[in-house]
This record gives structure tokens, C-alpha cells and sequence, in this order.
RNA sequence: CGGAGCGUAGCGCAGCCUGGUAGCGCGUCGGUUUUGGGUACCGAAGGUCGCGAGUUCGAAUCUCGCCGCUCCGACCA
């Protein structure tokens, strides 16, 4: 992509209104721009990361088997009478009236739609177990949304739900999403850790939170650092091995992790060496419950068991915050001159600088770089505006790109470029085709 | 919802107290400069001063109402 034909309007100035790191440089970056209070419209840099994050929270849920669905964004009211839902939930679920007088609201959240869709077609135990999810848009009418996408009013969100026979098998799809949220933000470059939950109306462990560690939280947190430092690397993971499945459940959930919510100081101090004790904040990206048979009871989903007696089926229900995921990136991920993505949701995968547009050689190598580039499956930005080095750069470090090859006529001379990481700020000069090889090997290995 | 503020050009702000019909910086556009880290020069465009009413000869400025937005608290992916 071409810069001077893209749309990336970047503010030199901070917008007053952005309190923390994350939105004032989405702001900066062109990436949102607010529509009203909590709501934002993604402009085209944006709308490339959210997709690339949506992207690998689709690859991660099926490969955990869950099965991708997409149910509408406006419900009749209806069902959450019957779930008892529609005046429990209260005035965040935003309530709006069709022509005909019906009363329709915008989802917060699909248990009734997705168990309604359920019992339509489900009848025996053999219909069992099923793990549906969507990424559908979900509006909540909070009464003070902030930090831009953060906690926004409309805000996308993965929301997985699990049909079981019973406790048993509902715990082993509990561990399913449990494995394929680490699986997902160790991909999305996130160190986040679950952390126990409110247990909720059924009780037992069976709740955890995922949090993100980042000075800006809004959680308060208190972990054992250790559980800070697991991670899955390549381990090959077999969704079928339900031992696997449980021991990596152990591995992550049996040390101390809980919320400012949850949090007991004595249990705290007398589970974890004081040096390990680690407080912090995070910022909640995920959040996996098992709530029985609450939803299936009140609206009658319910399966034929081997024996022919009907009973209500097992369910959880398992949500990411795909919208709020992009400022938990930036929150996790920025220096003082702005964003630095990781290679696996940047929205290009390298920016190239012209340092003298208009020179016809200079021009040139970069329209082959370009080429060569996007040849072998890379993204480019290509800035090929008619503006100083300074400038080209300082817009290079605001919006992040982890890589970038830098084209002027003192490097042709020598037949070299300069590829620079964002992050360690390190750079090469090396041959124009080394460059596109180097770079072609860091994105073969995501 | 309780508390505190703000609304003037795309962004950041001044002007308001003490009414006289709008200004600064950045950005944008045109031209010069041909640039190796936002840094040069010349010129230009761009504003229903959030909306409505009132007071006044006259309102961005004073009064009232409304709307929008932000910040601090209780809730959530």
C-alpha cells in the first residue's frame, strides 16, 4: 500500500480527551475516531488489526473445535423474557422498539439466542458436546465508557458457548477454551494470565479472568509470578487428550492469580513466597465460565440421555474482548514515540521509507523492494510521500510497524538498504535482497 | 446516578471576568526548497464561537433552558 494513496490521518497533537497510552496513540494513529461516547469508527489501520486479531481468535477456537457461527446484533426481547433476563439485565442493555411496537434490544451478550438456536435442533445426547462461538459486535450502555476502545459502549467480542451432557464432559470444553485462550494470546504476543473468577451462581473453579498485565488496569491484581512465566511455546497440544487438557489447566490454575474481586491476602501470603508475590494491574481480555444448566433450565434446552430421560444440558460460556484486545496491544506494546506491534497482528508487516521521493534511482529501488515484498506475501507500507526523513519516520514510530527498510540515494550507492526493528531500534544496512530474505524468514516462522 | 469540568478552524488552545462582531500554534492547500531524524521560505483557504431563548443599540463574552463530551466514584469483554 502506498501511503499517499492510503487513508491514515495521524495527529501530530494529542486529543485532550485520551487519558491513557493505548487510545491516545490509536487516536494518533489514525486508527479510531470517536462516533459518540464509547463508540468508535476504525479507520483503515485500525480495522487491519482488528481483523488480523479476529483472524487468529477464529484459527485458535477451531482449532479447539469450537464451530463459527454469527448470530444478529439486534434480539427480540422475547427470549430474555423467558430467560428472566430482559429485567434482571437492567439499563446497560440498550432497549429499542421496531415500527410494529415490538420490543427489540441491541445483544450484550447471546446465552438466550444461542441456547434458543440449540434446542431447535438438539434432542439426544448425541447432539452433545457442541462449542459454537461468534465475533458479533455486543453493545452495553455503560454508564461511564473511557479509555477509548478499552471500555467502549459497542465493542466486538468473541463469545464461545459449550452444550455438555453433564459437569464432567461441560469441564472438559471448559478446558478446551481454557487452553485455546493461552494458545490465542500467547499468539497475539500477550502475556495474560487467568486468573480465578467469581465463581458465580453455580460455584466450584470452574470461572477464571484473563488479564494482561499493564500499569493502566483496571484490575488490580496479585499472582504468583511464576504462573507469569509459563508459557506453551511449541508444545503440541492435542485437543482429543483430555489428560493434556487437564494438566495444562493444573499447570496454569493451581498457583495463586486472582483479582483485586476475588482477592484473599491472607491465602495470598501463606500460598506464595514473599519473593514471588507479585501486585500489579491488568486489564480483563478474556473471561470463561461453566454456569450449568442456568440458561438451558429457564429457556428448556434439553437432551435425551442413553436412557431416554430428557435433562437440561451443561453449559459455559466463554468470551474475548476482540475491540478492547487492540488497546491491550498498545497498552502492553508502545514507547514514548508510539506503538510497537507484534509481527503477528501488525496491521502491515513493513513499512518502506523513500528518503528522496522524486529520485528517479531512489524510486526505483524501492518500487522493487515493494515488489519483491509483497511477492513473497508481505504487507507493505510503502511511504512514498514527499516529505523530510524526520517526518517519514516520526510517522514510521507512531504507528508501530515492527519492520522497516529505509531506501536513499547514499545507501544505493553502496548497494545496501537499512532494515530497522522497531523494537530494539536496531539496524542493518545489508543488500536490498537480503533485507526481503531476512524479512521473509521472521514472517515464515509465525 | 453522585461529584467536578469542558464545548471557539482538522488538532491543541487564547479571548469570556470588565459585551463592540474572532485570534495564536500546529496541521491542510498552492508555490519555492530536493530534503539522511518532525526544524527552511512565501502565500492562501478554513469558524452557524454546541443548540435555542432572553437581556442589550450591540452577545463567543451576561442570564435561563437543552444537547454533547471529558474527568473522579459504584459496574463490565
Amino acid at each position: 500500500m502506498r501511503l499517499s494513496r492510503y487513508f491514515l490521518p495521524v495527529l501530530k497533537e494529542t486529543p485532550a480527551e485520551a487519558q491513557i497510552a493505548s487510545h491516545r496513540l490509536m487516536l494518533r494513529a489514525g486508527m479510531i475516531r470517536q462516533a459518540s461516547a464509547g463508540i468508535y469508527s476504525w479507520l483503515p489501520l485500525g480495522y487491519r488489526v482488528l481483523k488480523r486479531i479476529e483472524e487468529i481468535v477464529h484459527q485458535e477456537q477451531q482449532r479447539a473445535g469450537a464451530i463459527p457461527v454469527l448470530m444478529p446484533t439486534i434480539q427480540s426481547a422475547d427470549l430474555w423474557r423467558e430467560s428472566g433476563r430482559y429485567d434482571a439485565y437492567g439499563p446497560e442493555m440498550l432497549r429499542i422498539r421496531d415500527r410494529h411496537d415490538r420490543d427489540m434490544l441491541y445483544g450484550p451478550t447471546n446465552e438466550e439466542q444461542i441456547t434458543e438456536m440449540f434446542r431447535a435442533y438438539a434432542g439426544s445426547y448425541r447432539d452433545v458436546p457442541k462449542l459454537l462461538y461468534h465475533i458479533q459486535w455486543k453493545f452495553r450502555d455503560e454508564i461511564r465508557p473511557r479509555f477509548g476502545v478499552m471500555r467502549g459502549r459497542e465493542f466486538l467480542m468473541k463469545d464461545g458457548y459449550s452444550f455438555d451432557l453433564d459437569r464432567a464432559t461441560a469441564t472438559i470444553s471448559y478446558y478446551k477454551m481454557l487452553v485455546s485462550y493461552l494458545r490465542t494470546f500467547e499468539r497475539l504476543g500477550l502475556k495474560a494470565v487467568p486468573m480465578q473468577a467469581e465463581s458465580g451462581p453455580i460455584g466450584g473453579d470452574l470461572a477464571h479472568e484473563f488479564l494482561v498485565l499493564a500499569e493502566t488496569g483496571e484490575s488490580g491484581v496479585f499472582l504468583d509470578r511464576r504462573i507469569a512465566e509459563l508459557t506453551l511455546g511449541d508444545r503440541d497440544i492435542d485437543y482429543d487428550n483430555h489428560e493434556q487438557l487437564e494438566g495444562i489447566f493444573r499447570e496454569w490454575t493451581s498457583g495463586y492469580a486472582r483479582t483485586d474481586d476475588t482477592h484473599d491476602e491472607a491465602v495470598f501470603h501463606s500460598e506464595v513466597a514473599e519473593g514471588d508475590r507479585v501486585m500489579a494491574r491488568g486489564i480483563e481480555v478474556g473471561h470463561i465460565f461453566y454456569f450449568g444448566t442456568k440458561y438451558s433450565e429457564a429457556l428448556g434446552a434439553t437432551v435425551a440421555g442413553p436412557d431416554g430421560s430428557r435433562a437440561p444440558v451443561h453449559g459455559g460460556s466463554y468470551g474475548i474482548g476482540v475491540s478492547r484486545l487492540v488497546g491491550a496491544l498498545i497498552e502492553a506494546n508502545h514507547d514514548d514515540k508510539g506503538i510497537i506491534w507484534p509481527e503477528s497482528v501488525t496491521p502491515f508487516d513493513v513499512g518502506l521509507v523513500n528518503l528522496k521521493q522524486g529520485d528517479a534511482e531512489t524510486d526505483k529501488a524501492c518500487e522493487d523492494v515493494l515488489d519483491e515484498l509483497s511477492f513473497r506475501g508481505l504487507s507493505v507500507l510503502y511511504d512514498d510521500r514527499d516529505e523530510r526523513a524526520g517526518a517519514k519516520f516520526a510517522t514510521a514510530e507512531l504507528i508501530g510497524l515492527p519492520w522497516r527498510i529505509t531506501v536513499g540515494p547514499r545507501g544505493l550507492k553502496a548497494g545496501t538498504v537499512e532494515l530497522a526493528c522497531r523494537r530494539t531500534g536496531e539496524s542493518e544496512e545489508l543488500s536490498a535482497e537480503a533485507a526481503v530474505n531476512k524479512l521473509s524468514e521472521i514472517y515464515a516462522g509465525l
